[in-house]
This record gives structure tokens, sequence and C-alpha cells, in this order.
DNA sequence: AGCACGCCGACT
DNA sequence: GTCGGCGTGCTC
């Protein structure tokens, strides 16, 4: 008798553990053999009901002793073929245990959505299985039969000379071609088939893939001119290829200035893993998975690249992850939700612009993508590729301490063109000197002399500041915690300034403290004003007018499927033109008579409430200047800021992060934040003020009494607050911060704790391990 | 005594 | 998530 060990399907704490099922052999005979039963959905008895569960691990004998063993069940049915192996299943126990999140959810991040059996409650009757609405789908495709030459249509027969035709020119042909060109051909189609000139078969397509010849595989690819590398990019290569070899999940971080060709060495280092046998994961942040991105790792590998993001449909997704089980698929392209595709025999994951915050997921499981990966890497005997043009501050630490982290730098652009000369602008100076545009008199000059001429400007509203704050527009003076070092946060009721971190609160003052002008502004402008404010500048502009567009990209403009695409083909397409937007125009843009890239408040971020204000607003800058200057033509940028004297922003225009990060590093060191402390964020939110905020008291006398409880642990509470963002969308939010020294691992202590707590009914809990913000 | 209600543990 | 067992407290 086989046992397998079951976690069912049912989202709720109090079923974290996996259930012991038994296993009939006609079971397995009519399914799959047992070693493919791991991963698999099953229908499993569960009390006076039936529930769906995946299986985690199979047994031959009776493995948990505390079991009763007349009390264990045989399992119903196999649902599916295995969505995940035994290493998949460690993963998913592993996120759980890390990240503090239900097993169940874990483990579903592993199913293809839509695909997956599941049990839906009816209004009547209770609960019913659902088979997955989303399978495989069929072509019909048309091919010669074998009297295809020999068959004479009669000369009448205007459709089926037609249908030969295409066939005898075009060879195979989709019968769904077929019809959209010539209409009605299903009795065509027959009367050809049965006189044997034509043969239709029936092939897997895959969703939003053109259908190539024989479903999958295109037979005439030949892959893309592989260029010379740099020195430094030969270099880098190396380092990584070494990293592969070795198999240890060593992690390699490639810092390269924008345009050094990072991705020409991510395709190479794959080409060598591929060279192995082995298969190669590359991750992009979900705004950069375009068509352009997953095109340049088609133009090399061809039809081996699989693609998953969630802007796919289910139908697209399913396609994709089935190709990738077949194990056709040798390199997958996406989010961060393509680590859990069944890609076997990994041997190289590259994380594009690692050091982007959508690498989080923000919602449970809260995985950090990179995490993730070097957990892979480490298990699989793979290494982990970091690419940026601005890493994180962490990894750079790591690569400066530890052995099995390395960093390779490629300084120079592919192009050999110089970085553009990035200006500072002091916004307090131009405001005091009588103007009150928000834009400064040489961005406008820039404006005029570039657009005038034919070329194209970026500008970038920075608009990373929904929670308010105070600003003196003559001195630049932000009111701060006197205990904290953040900016206070201004909230609109009550009329007071708040630090989020302690609870510290203060009056707004009537006048700058600083220097007593009562020019105090709360800060925060959208998209739409300043397009108004542009376009005005441009219509009064010698030379520019109103013939020149504006292309505006924000959330709201880029909603639609496709506008994004659409919105920079049109600035693509245009002569003169400026493209204003929020950060997802910061990075990726490539166009190449772009000469002016302007940034209207860089520091708005710079008075977040968040650790990170810094580092944002530093790479910020740097990704926003590569957008300058791409071809031929030089580029400049002008960084406007209340905040000139702002090491980030000092830093940034003279490129010269060493010195940011020395600087940085000294700070996060003195106030206590990574990479010198680990912490986890608890939050708690439910509709009443009060129940939060007397449910959130309680958690933290309880957290204390768990680190206190744990010995040598260099660890420590933090009060429980209201976040930044204290009421989001009718419901109030609290937070507790828990601090502790690298060496600690939190989860582990905080484990336990949250496993056994007592859901609470009208007040939600979530754990947030290594937080990405503190919002 | 009889019943409504809420809490708590079991469910393999 | 859902059920049933059990204790509490109110009602007939």
């Amino acid at each position: 008798m086989k046992y397998a060990s079951v976690i069912l399907d049912i989202p709720t704490q109090s079923l974290e553990c996996a259930y012991t099922y038994a296993v009939g052999d006609e079971l397995l005979a009519d399914s799959i053999g047992e070693s493919d039963l791991i991963g698999c959905a099953v229908l499993a008895p569960f009390g006076h009901r039936q529930a769906v569960g995946f299986v985690m691990d199979v047994f031959t004998e009776l493995p948990d002793q505390s079991i009763d063993p007349a009390k264990i069940k045989p399992l119903l049915k196999v649902l599916s073929k295995p969505y995940f192996d035994a290493e998949g299943a460690a993963c998913a126990q592993w996120l759980a245990d890390h990240y503090i999140a239900p097993l169940a959810s874990c483990v579903r991040l592993f199913t293809p959505p839509g695909g997956v059996p599941r049990m839906v409650k009816e209004r009547v009757g209770g609960w019913q299985l659902i088979e997955p609405a989303i399978g495989e789908v069929d072509d019909r495709w048309i091919v010669a039969g074998p009297n295809f030459s020999d068959y004479e249509p009669r000369k009448n027969a205007i459709k089926q000379i037609m249908v030969l035709e295409a066939l005898a020119s075009g060879g195979d042909v989709r019968a769904a071609e077929l019809a959209t060109e010539f209409g009605g051909i299903a009795s065509t189609l027959s009367t050809l088939e049965k006189k044997g000139a034509i043969v239709i078969e029936h092939r897997r397509r895959m969703r939003g893939i053109p259908a190539a010849k024989d479903g999958v595989s295109q037979t005439n690819f030949v892959p893309s001119a592989k260029p010379e590398l740099t020195q430094g990019q030969a270099g880098a290569l190396e380092v990584i290829n070494r990293a592969a070899d070795d198999a240890s999940g060593e992690v390699v971080v490639v810092d390269g200035v924008t345009g050094s060709g990072k991705t020409e060495v991510y395709l190479q280092a794959i080409e060598h893993v591929l060279n192995q046998g082995k298969t190669a994961l590359v991750l992009v942040p979900e705004i950069s998975l375009t068509p352009q991105t997953v095109g340049r790792f088609r133009a090399r590998f061809g039809d081996t690249v699989a693609v998953m993001h969630s802007r796919m449909s289910a139908g697209e997704r399913f396609d994709q992850w089935d190709f990738i089980r077949s194990g056709q698929a040798r390199v997958v392209v996406g989010a961060r939700s393509a680590l859990f595709t069944p890609l076997a025999n990994i041997g190289l994951i590259v994380i594009d612009e690692e050091h982007e915050g959508s690498y989080k997921q923000d919602s449970a499981p809260r995985y950090h993508a990179r995490d993730v990966a070097m957990w892979m890497a480490k298990r699989r005997g793979a290494a982990v590729v970091l690419g940026s043009a601005t890493p994180a501050l962490e990894s750079l630490y790591a690569c400066k301490t530890r052995t099995d982290w390395h960093q390779v730098s490629l300084p120079e652009r592919a192009n050999k063109k110089p970085l553009p000369k990035i200006s500072v602008v002091d916004m307090a100076a131009e405001f005091s000197s009588g103007s009150r545009s928000m834009f400064s008199g040489a961005l406008t000059r820039a404006l005029k002399e570039e657009l005038s001429s034919g070329h194209k400007v970026v500008l970038l509203l920075n608009q990373r500041g929904f929670a308010k704050f105070l600003l003196c527009r003559d001195c630049g003076y932000v009111p701060t915690c006197p205990s904290c070092s953040t900016s206070l946060t201004y909230h609109e009721q009550g009329s007071y300034l708040a630090c989020h971190h302690c609870g510290y609160k203060t009056s707004v003052p009537p006048v700058c403290p600083e220097c007593k002008s009562p020019y105090l502004k709360k800060f925060g402008a959208g998209t739409q004003r300043v397009e108004a404010e542009l376009r005005a500048l441009l219509d009064s502009l010698d030379g520019v007018g109103a013939g020149v567009p504006i292309i505006r990209m924000d959330a709201d403009t880029t909603a639609k499927k496709g506008a994004h695409q659409r919105l920079l083909e049109e600035f693509g397409a245009s002569q003169a033109a400026v493209l204003l937007g929020t950060q997802m125009i910061a990075k990726g843009l490539d166009f190449e008579d772009v000469t002016v890239v302007g940034v209207i408040n860089a520091d708005t971020q710079l008075h977040l409430p968040d650790y990170r204000a810094n580092e944002r607003t530093f790479d910020l800058i740097e990704q926003v200047a590569g957008r300058a200057g791409r071809a031929q033509l030089d580029g400049r940028v002008f960084v406007q800021t209340y905040e000139a004297d702002s090491i980030a922003i000092r830093a940034a225009a003279a490129y010269d992060r060493d010195r940011f990060m020395a600087n940085e590093l000294i700070k996060r060191q003195m106030v206590g934040y990574p990479p010198f402390v680990r912490m986890a964020n608890v939050l708690i939110w439910g509709n009443t003020e009060r129940s939060v905020r007397e449910y959130a008291e309680e958690l933290q006398g309880q957290l204390e009494d768990v680190v206190a409880g744990a010995r040598d642990v260099n660890m420590s509470v933090l009060p429980a607050v209201p976040c930044v963002l204290s009421k989001l969308r009718n419901t109030y939010r609290y937070h507790i911060l828990i601090k502790a020294a690298p060496e600690v691992d939190i989860s582990e202590v905080l484990l336990p704790f949250f496993r056994q707590r007592k859901t609470c009914d009208h007040v939600n809990v979530a754990v947030d391990i290594d937080p990405e913000d503190l919002l």
C-alpha cells in the first residue's frame, strides 16, 4: 500500500498541515505511475464532503506514527497531470515557512491559473467539483493528401481550386485561415478529403503565438548574429560561466550602465548552459516584458523560448506552461511568477533590473523573486545573475562581504558614447528669483533648442509621493522626525504632521522654522496638470509651437491593453515630440533621437517615510539619464529639485555610486536598516480604527513575549503604529516593525507563534518578511 | 428540562 | 471551510 501526503486546497489557517491518504493500486494503474503522483491535483474525502488537494509526497509506509491508521481514507481520484515535482513541493514548503504564508497559497503558485480543478459551492446541493475550463486547443491543418497532384477538380469548383492553389504555393495551411479568406469552406474540404487530395490534421495550437507550420517548431529558424563582445562583456560572461559550471548557487551581480549590452551577456551565458544540456530562466519586471524584450531571446533561441506573465490570457498561459512541462522549452522569459513554471534542469537564473521593487509580491505569499531564485539555485546547482544599471545596495554590499557573491562591471556603453551630462537645477533658487513655473529656465531653453531642431525630449514626473509632505519653497526645508530622521507626512484631516515609525505628532508650522518664509507648500502634483502647463509652454516657444505632440504615459493612459505599446510607437514615429510620463518611462526606452531628458521633480520620493527613499531617487536619476543620447546625438539631462544638496541627487548627477553608497551605508547602519538589520513587518487591518488599534497593541505584547522567549536572539519589536497609508480602501491599517541582526532567521523565530495564533474576527494580520516598503 | 448560541477542535 | 460536540445561559 502507498500513502500520499496531501495539502488540501482550502485556504484557511487552520488547515495548514498535510493529510495522509491511502493510494489504491487501481487508482495508480488508472492514472499514472507512482513517481509522478507528486504534484498532482487529487480528489480526497474530507469529513462529510470532498476536497481538491495537491500531493506533496508519496510513501510506501505510514509516515507519521501519530495518525490512527483506522482513520486513513483512500484518495478518490487523480484529477490532473503533475503540476510540480518533489523539488517544487520542497520549494512550496520553504516559501510557506520562510514567508509565514499558508502552504496552500504557496502550492498554488505552481499551478497554471484557470487550468486547475477546484471545488465550488453551489447555491443548492453543496460543493461541486469544477474541472478546468482551460485546456489544450487544436487547429485543423490542411495538408496535401496522397492524390494531391493527380486530383482534377471540376472547372466550376472554384473553392476547391483556390484551396489547392493555396496549398501548392504556401504549403500547409490552417483551416481557420482559409475560412477567413474564402468564407464557408467546410463542404469543400470534406469533398477534397474524401477524394484523397488533402488530409485534415489536428495539431496542438499555442495561443498567443502565430501558428507555426507543425504547431510548435519553426523549421527555417536562423539565430540572430552574435556580436563581438566588448572587453567588459567578455569578462562578465567568463565570471557567469564559471559560476554556472560551479553549479553551487553562486550569485553574479552584473553592474552595467544603460546601453552597456547586459542582454547580450545574458544571451551568451544562456547559450553556455544550453550547450551543457541545461535550461535557463530569465526574469524581467512585468512592465519591461514587451514583445521587443521577448523578441531578442526568440531571435537567438527560436522556438525553445517560452514566455510567462500575468497579462497573458489564461489560455496562453496554459499553453506556455504545458510547453515548458513537456521539456521542449529550454529558455523561459517571464515575470516573477515564471519562477514556478515546471522548467527542469535549470542551469542559470537571470534577474534583470534586479533592484526593481516589483520582484516582491505584495500579497501572500509575499515572496521576493531574488531570494526564491537564490534558494532554488542553491538546491538545483544553478547560478544566479542579477543584472542592473543600479543594483540594490544590499546586493552590492553582499558582493563586498560574501564569498559566493561576485560583482562584475560594464562601465562602458556598447556604442562607446559617454554618458550624458547631468545638470542639477535648484528649483528653490529659481523660485526665489521670481519664477513660478514648474519648468526651469535651463530646461525651457533646452526644450526650445532641441524640439525646434527636430529632436525628442523625455520628461519624467516623479509621482511616487502620494504621501503628502510639507516643503518650504524658499529654502527647501522639509519637517523631519526628531527621532527617526524620516520626513513627516502631512495629514489633511486635523492638519498635523506625523512620523510613521514612532508615532511622533506635531502641528503644521505657520512659517518655515528655518527661514521664516510663509511659502510652505503641501506637495503632490498630477500628470494632467503638468501636461496642461507643458502645452502652454511649448505653444509659446519660437520654433516649437502647437505642432509638437505631447505623449502622456501614466497609469491612466496605459490602462488599456496595448496602449503602452501604441503610445511608444506614436512617440517613435514623431519628429519632434515630448514624452511625459511617470516612473514607467524611466527604463527600457530606446529611441535614438532623444537628446534631452528632464526630471520635473527629482525629490518627491526623498521625503517619503521610506528608508530606501535616497536609493530610489539615485536609481531613478541614473535610469532615466540613460534614455538620452543613445545613438549619434549627444544627450543632456536636467534634474530639477528643491534638494540640490542632497547626496542622492549630487552623486547621481556625477554618476558616482561609490560616494552615494558609502554615505548611504553609514546612514543605514546608524538608523538600523538593511543590510545591517533584517526586518519583518506585521500588518494589521480591519474595518474600525479601534478594533485594529486594540488588536495591534495586543499583538505587539505577544510578539514581545515571543522575542523575549527566544534565547540569544538579537531582535526587537517596535511599537504598533498606524501605517503611512493609515486608511486605505475603507480599512484601517496598523503595523508592527520587527528588527533583527542580519544573521538572525526572523521567520524561524516568528513562525511557531503565527502558526498557532488563532484568527481574530474583523481584524486581519499578515507578516511581510524583508518588506520592500513600509507604507 | 429544553433549546439557542457561541466556542473549539476535528477533518487523514 | 464546515460540522458537530459541548458548555452556558435563558425560557417554558
